[in-house]
DNA sequence: TTGATTCTTGACTGAACAATCCAGAAACAG
DNA sequence: CTGTTTCTGGATTGTTCAGTCAAGAATCAA
């Protein structure tokens, strides 16, 4: 038997989670991560691979806590359409820093997505998650009366995947929370009129 | 008097312009633009100041000469709502290339507005000027009876930017045109219905 | 043609980069 | 306690980076 290791792994890949999500990929150094991360050089690269992979890992996490952040999101209200609204607004209800920080997402599929496939894979995935989702709240509206249950459900969903990756994209170039406000209600009343 | 330079410098820039529309800001060399740009290292030097400037009028060329592309296709139809229409089918429209790609001012916001006063602040003009088309184009729509005339034209403008970032994103993600157009028609339905 | 000016070219600089190496410390089985 | 294994951290590697320098070529006014 031998030593065991001293850092908590899920501990680590959050912390880089933070510095990509500040920085971007190309613009984080190594030394950036291990600072953050609290450990030593060779532990990384043990661990991780390399810095790649640790970009990987640090997807994987946001997506699992995003993923978790939304469905209790979408659960908190007994209103399918209200739970909606709320996750909508809460992009610009979050504070300046979290704002100008944007989604890591967002910010991989555009940094990253047309370059490389293992990134793209992984952000395929989270997306498909975020779209199922919201394929079954929108269902949910539907089946309570509170949206056209002639709508495609499926549509409905890629509609509001689009909007909200456009509203993040909004509130990181600096659009103010009014608007961006005022975006979520007038989407949610075109939602509701169709 | 001296020496004339010996290459165009608009030409030089769109040639940069496409480079980092490619690959982003950091993962661009210089090596890379000087390539492209077909000039010596020192020519790009004193024509711009260093790498930055030349992606600030990367920038603002991408502003000028996209902003032309969009006004000309809002302008090409009669009617302003199928104008919009093609204008934003424009988008799942593109070749692969052209879709993975994304667009210059999406992969700019992502990866430097939050960090880039300079560069925000080329943006801002950027998505002013599209705010402006946009809002013109729902005005004329509302004029001809085609928009429910009680619209705020500058929230269904804001909503329409929004809109289009968000297509963009997709398109880059990897999302299927098929889909990317049916969320064009959902999106014209519910500015329609309302 | 001459001379002043500016452009071009390629070699160069120091810093930062991702990744490796290695020696020693720590943990555990026996 | 001892031996083995694995983790750790600092030194180090070779590469690439943005940006500078210097020498020569090209241009044009006079």
């Amino acid at each position: 038997m031998a030593r065991t290791k001293e850092f908590d792994r899920d501990e680590a890949v959050r912390r880089a989670m933070v510095v990509f999500w500040e920085q971007g990929y190309e613009a984080t150094s190594t030394d950036d991560l291990l600072r953050a991360m609290g450990i030593g050089r060779q532990s990384m690269y043990d661990t991780f691979g390399d810095k790649h992979g640790l970009y990987l890992d640090a997807l994987r996490c946001y997506q699992t806590e995003y993923g978790a952040n939304m469905a209790e999101c979408l659960r908190s209200q007994p209103s399918p359409l209200a739970a909606l609204r709320e996750f909508l607004l809460s992009i610009p209800g979050a504070t300046p820093k979290e704002r100008a920080r944007g989604c890591l997402s967002v910010n991989a599929t555009a940094e990253m997505a047309h370059t490389d496939p293992e990134v793209a894979t992984v952000l395929k995935s989270s997306g498909a998650l975020g779209l199922g989702m919201l394929e079954r709240i929108v269902r949910e509206a539907q089946h309570k009366g509170e949206l056209n249950p002639k709508l495609d459900a499926r549509v409905a969903a890629s509609f509001l995947l689009t909007t909200i990756g456009g509203l993040r994209l909004g509130a990181k170039a600096g659009t103010p929370p009014d608007t961006l406000r005022a975006v979520v209600d007038f989407t949610l009343a075109g939602l509701k009129s169709q």
